[in-house]
DNA sequence: TTGAAAGCGCTAACAT
DNA sequence: ATGTTAGCGCTTTCAA
């Protein structure tokens, strides 16, 4: 018993009447224990309670069995799904997962990653290409193995597992205009710090371009990711006096919130205006009109950056020879909630009944 | 320099030549060092970019500055936005959160619990009121403060932050009862190792009881929490010889899924059905027609319970005067999936036409 | 197969 | 205000 009432190895040893080291083997290798002596300890560890202490572990093999992941928010699925997978993945190897949020703040991410260096994670799984030089620089002097997920561009030297922000963005976009739409607006996430809202805005241009200009943004709203938010959005882009037929958003969330809002003003969708999401969480099939969104590999993700990262952390010779990226393919999911562009002799006929 | 090649202590001491016990104080108690070599300590400290080393620190002190959190998933959006308020308010006092998901597992949750003590947490946050004796045991012999949320009952002799779950499901069902609904079935969650679910289901029952059971449970589907879950239960339902007038679901999850069903199998809701939820989650507004649900406190919840565990970890004389349970209020939020029982003659007449 | 003993990096009590 | 030093609980090498 230390100070604290706490059982330690020590107390272990004793009651078993055999050495710490003994004990410690039994944990840490147990074949290299006798069967006999293993069982006569593990039931003393039983009887008295005793959990190993971590520092004491972490001092003594520099190894701590825990890794940190930072990632926006948890309040968005699409990052819960995959941290629960990431989670999942890790837990089959017994590594266990402290996880910060950032709320899209690089100050916030940098305070994180100090802190999860500091509490003994074996490494980290960051989200997103770009960050502050200053985070780079305490990451490589810790020396400590990091994946980047949700980003696979822009990364070369990293590793990092993702997908092509810009070119999912890209193809949905072309199956907007394919619909026949000309008039797109864009609800965005704030693009400041956020590579992944960049890269996605980067895509609906390319998209417009290769269209030669024939397509026409008539404006960015940059918002927080909420429903609400993508609610006024939506508000903001029918006051302007170029009003779109398609309305892309930055992700489902928003998306769900401009859809709502439509419906509350008796636009219709698609019939009367066109809206995009991006990730197909729950909301997009849940909203109605469903939503014609991008499906992003969420579990595919938080399984890859596990397996990459425990992998980078054993290290060895593997590393050198081991795959450095994983990107995903991403797929456009058509839904209702895209159409074709209103007819205006139509609606303008409308009026007379 | 050690091994590894990461700075300890020590290289900061000698390249600012002071001992380490002022280096040490200058991270813990800077006002405790003389501003000037508090200054230079800083400097080298940022020019190596060192980082203390948790296990030592954790071994020499005995806290970690983390705690630890277990709840069944984080792919349920409650979850997700309790856990981020839990994790922000931790973090104004520099505390660290480190989460494990059980999956609704009792065993899970025993691993997760001894995982976390293993890794140092200060203290835990647990989900319901119900686990293990053995979990229990664990904890007691471990002497780690611990709060369990989602169910305020049950729980006399412990640390709790939660609401009363019987009690709300008795007033939905109450509010269904009033419109007339006779035939109530239940889609919930599995009973099993859920004590949440299971005060759910007893707060229905109680409810009609209290009307001297003039209303009918036609059937109790238990299934896991899934949307798709819930639309299999709702077949299951309409299967039935006796079919419900009203849905009472265990919670969001499982309500959207029906009123989904009851969409693609054209049953008007509330017109055919009513159908209610429980969390009131952003899918109960998203879902059409809205769902009657109850509101739980999340972020309360999550703000609450922080509170009272960093109290228990800082523990001292305060601890005896402290309040031991915390108990939210729900609210019912009545929206339209809740409707009045529908009229057989009419249903009847329209055959007709 | 097991034991003895030397640290791992840090904190805090005590000494200066 | 700063330095000295004894551990904290564990792993691991080396020896038996």
């Amino acid at each position: 018993m230390n100070t604290n009432g706490r059982a330690t190895l020590i107390d272990v040893a004793r009651k078993a009447k055999v050495s710490t080291a003994t004990v410690s083997r039994c944990l840490s290798h147990p074949d290299k224990v006798a069967e006999k002596t293993r069982l006569s300890i593990e039931a003393v560890i039983d009887e008295i309670g005793y959990t190993p202490h971590f520092g004491g572990r972490a001092l003594a093999s520099n190894r701590t069995g825990m890794v940190g992941a930072i990632i926006p928010t948890m309040e968005n699925a699409i990052f819960a799904t995959a941290i629960q997978s990431f989670q999942e993945t890790l837990a089959k190897s017994e590594i266990s997962l402290q996880v910060g949020s950032s709320g899209y703040d690089p100050e916030k991410e940098l305070f994180q990653v100090k802190s999860l260096i500091a509490h003994g994670a074996d490494g980290l799984l960051l989200t997103g290409a770009e960050r502050l030089q200053k985070t780079t620089k305490v990451l490589e002097q810790a020396q400590i193995p990091y994946v980047t997920a949700w980003n696979s561009k822009n990364d070369i030297s990293k590793y990092s597992v993702g997908f092509d922000n810009r070119l999912a963005a890209f193809s949905l976009t072309q199956s907007v205009l394919d619909f026949g739409h000309r008039n797109i607006a864009i609800i965005s996430g704030f693009l400041e710090n956020n590579d992944r809202a960049i890269d996605r805005v980067l895509g609906i241009k390319d998209a417009i371009e290769k269209h030669h200009n024939k397509g026409l943004i008539t404006d960015i709203v940059e918002t927080k990711y909420s429903i609400k938010a993508g609610e006024e959005a939506f508000d903001k882009l029918m006051s302007n006096t170029i009003t779109p037929t398609a309305i892309i958003c930055g992700n489902d969330v928003l998306a769900t919130g401009a859809t709502i809002r439509a419906k509350m003003r008796n636009i219709d969708v698609p019939g009367d205006i066109s809206i995009t999401g991006f990730d197909d969480i729950d909301l997009a099939t849940v909203v109605s009109p469903a939503l014609t969104t991008v499906r992003v590999p969420q579990v595919g993700m938080g399984e890859a950056s596990a397996v990459m990262l425990m992998k980078l952390i054993s290290g060895g010779a593997n590393i050198k020879s081991m795959i450095r990226r994983v990107e995903f393919k991403t797929e456009i999911m058509i839904r209702e909630s895209l159409g074709s562009v209103p007819n205006i002799m139509y609606h303008t006929s409308r009026n007379y009944f």
